[in-house]
DNA sequence: TCTTCGATTGTCT
DNA sequence: GACAATCGAAGAA
């Protein structure tokens, strides 16, 4: 059974409602012709350059640049000297504003998630940002990459929706560099526990 | 179970 | 030159 991808103007709206609708999602990468993701349940949104979260809070630049074209490209950057982390851009072009994707439920071709993930236990494949780029392969070679295209190498597609009182918003994580009232904003998203355990059991 | 800390390099000041 | 939208190992208890 094949799933729809979602359309540009899913993203074209809101970051914080991206972020909270993209919850429930399905993220897709194509590696050798073979579907590998699952559903996401976790993201943060990152709203212009007057949130001093958000990488574009001094201004354009090589990095960050993805950020100021149109949403549903993917915003894929390296932190730490070891981490890639994936981003959805939001909105419209020349404002920009990212949903970080901070975790998935594995679901599919997890025989190549379990090649980059052999070292941790199942439960910890895509618990993290930097733990689902490394299980699904994504590196800085699909920043700008077109998640509304089938041919991109990496996708989400249209699945579970889930009802609000089976999410929660805490503020984002790792940015306690930050300034109030950036440092406290609810803008992390996440799916309850009852959620995704009724997910496990395979109601899906 | 919880806390601390080292790894490692691109990006921006 | 400082530090990062993190991870996982090691140490304390």
């Amino acid at each position: 059974m094949h799933m729809k991808i979602l359309k540009r103007v899913f993203y074209q709206r809101q970051v914080q409602l991206v972020a909270r609708e993209l919850l429930g999602m399905r993220l897709i990468r194509m590696i050798d012709g073979k579907r590998v993701g699952g559903t996401i349940i976790e993201t943060e949104a990152y709203d212009g350059e007057q949130d001093l979260a958000c990488h574009a809070r001094s201004g354009k630049t090589a990095r960050n640049q993805v950020m100021y074209g149109p949403g549903g490209h993917a915003y894929v950057y390296f932190t730490y000297g070891m981490h890639w982390i994936l981003n959805c851009v939001a909105g419209d072009a020349g404002y920009p504003a990212a949903a970080l994707v901070r975790a998935i439920i594995p679901m599919e071709g997890n025989n190549s998630m379990h090649e980059r993930r052999h070292n941790v236990n199942f439960s910890q494949w895509c618990n993290g940002p930097a733990k689902l780029t490394k299980a699904l392969d994504i590196t800085g070679d699909l920043n700008g990459a077109d998640l509304c295209s089938p041919f991109s190498g990496v996708f989400i597609e249209e699945n579970q929706s889930i009802p609000d009182d089976m999410i929660k918003t805490t503020p984002r994580i790792g940015i306690s560099y930050a300034p109030e009232p950036w440092k406290s904003l609810l803008w992390r998203f996440v799916a309850s526990l009852d959620w995704v355990n009724q997910l496990n059991h395979g109601i899906n």
